[in-house]
RNA sequence: CGGUAAAAACAGCUUGUCGCUUCCCGCUUGCGGGAUGAGGAAAGUCCGGGCAACACAGGGUGCCGUACUACCUAACGGGUAGGAAAUCCAAUAUAAUGUUGGGUUUACAGCUAGUGCCACAGAAAACAAACCGCCCCAAGCAAUUGGGGUAAGGGUGAAAAGGCGGUGUAAGAGACCACCGUUCUGUUAGCAAUAACAGAAGCAUGGUAAACCUUACGGGUUGCAAGGCCAAAUAGGUUACGAGGUGUAACUUCGGUUGCACAAAACACUACCCGUGUUUUCGUAAUGGGUAGGCUGCUAGAUUCCGUUUGCGAAAACGGAGCCAGAUAAAUGACAGGUAUACCCUGCAAGGGGUGAAACAGAACCCGGCUUAUCGUUUUUACACUUUA
RNA sequence: GGUCUCGUAGUUCAAUGGAUAGAAUAGAUGUUUCCUAAACAUUUGAUACAGGUUCGAUUCCUGUCGAGACUA
């Protein structure tokens, strides 16, 4: 049984994690309306392997309202599919940070977004297993 | 019945599953159980206050803000009531201005304290002046020319020196008169703004203070990223105590000692001047800044709801009941179903079917206002119109 | 969160409250050239929005909207 809690730990608050993370992460993935930039860190004392960051561009949406709508619309999509990158994360023994951004340019119902969640989250488990190039 | 305007209230409810914030309880210490969780504007940050830190001898000048009157309030540039003015509608009267009733609006102190400005046009844009005119006198056959009076009419302009009618006159003119307007004085009413009445002044008192300014009143500065606490390492820092700078003269054991005179700079009150206070350099002792993080400030309050009384009202007093967000890369959600309203289709109607929250919008120290955004629903008041009796 | 500043042609800047809102550059058209550039001539184009004060507003006042700066 999956557990579908999203605590605290599970998210990205250091700055200093930010920081790194858009000045050196160069692993996206990109599929419509989402982009994902994740960064490989060793941090082996996490309680879960994984802790991210969700982002609406505010030159896309200016209302606070909608932004939040949407930040809260992927909160939930991550926090109900996470356990398949957790199984892989643990298999392998990795941890890592990411930043999901929405960089559709409109709002989208629950169902229109379901289908493109599920792509997501197989592209980058395949870039989890592919080994990093660089 | 519908329409317009103003004001007020509401701006979903509910079931299930999975989550998030804070608090409480339990233990197996990261899980279980329970409670709790966003608005009328939380927004803009336009005003005012609480709260906090710093500063709190004083005087003068300056700066900023406000501006009919009374009241409400912790306070306000907010509100309530009243007055005045402007404008619209209706009725009514007139030569014209008006009068009465109702609606809406008003940054409504003072250009009669002083200064400035009023383009173009126009004779003249403010201690007056005269282009076309009107009238008188003189010259001339006449056209016209010269001198004087005048400001009614024309013309210019956004604005032309009270309005209209009469008397008067060579023509005219508040030169004089009636009515109206304006200003001043007095009486009465009113807490007052002001109003009514009476009298006086012939009225050179054009407009502009959202031009400088004057008058009256108010304003210490900075904002919770204020401020306080914790904690490993190390120096410029801070605090306390002690000595003290420059010039010159005398004495001298050439180290200094004594007398006299004088500061300068920086900072604070403070924007400037006066004034006041502190510091400057050295030594000793104590303490330990900032950065990153955590805790606190942090939510019980000019509090919410109900009732009674007082007041035209804003509001106040008293009594009872209640506790109601506290996040920090920032919780308050997602999905599935039901449903009042609303919308769409159909129907003469009753009704039937479908969609099923969809407006503006998300607390960040806390309150009182103002302004702006807003799908709709309900209530009250006012206005005019239509229909029926 | 708090404190401030600024909005004028496509762009960079002017304009004391006085009317056709100016200059440079960019754009368009023409002349010149075999063609282009340069040069010359002509022309298009703007006061962020909404109210108010004033005879008259880019300018003064008020409110919105937008942009930017500072502040740990």
């Amino acid at each position: 049984m999956h557990t579908y809690t999203f605590k605290k730990s599970e998210r990205l608050c250091s700055t200093i994690h930010i920081n790194k993370l858009f000045q050196k992460g160069n692993r996206v993935v990109t599929q419509f309306p989402f982009r994902v930039l994740w960064l490989e860190v060793n941090e082996p004392l996490w309680v879960y392997p994984a802790q991210v960051l969700i982002t609406v561009s505010k030159r896309n949406f200016k209302s606070g309202v909608v932004r939040n709508r949407i930040k809260r619309q992927i909160r939930e999509f991550y926090r109900l599919n996470k356990h398949l990158l957790y199984q892989v994360l643990q298999n392998r023994n990795q941890q890592i940070i990411l930043a999901i951004n929405y960089i559709g340019k409109s709002k989208m119902n629950h169902e229109e977004l379901k289908p493109a969640v599920d792509k997501l989250f197989q592209k980058c488990i395949q870039q989890l297993q592919t080994p990093d190039k660089l």
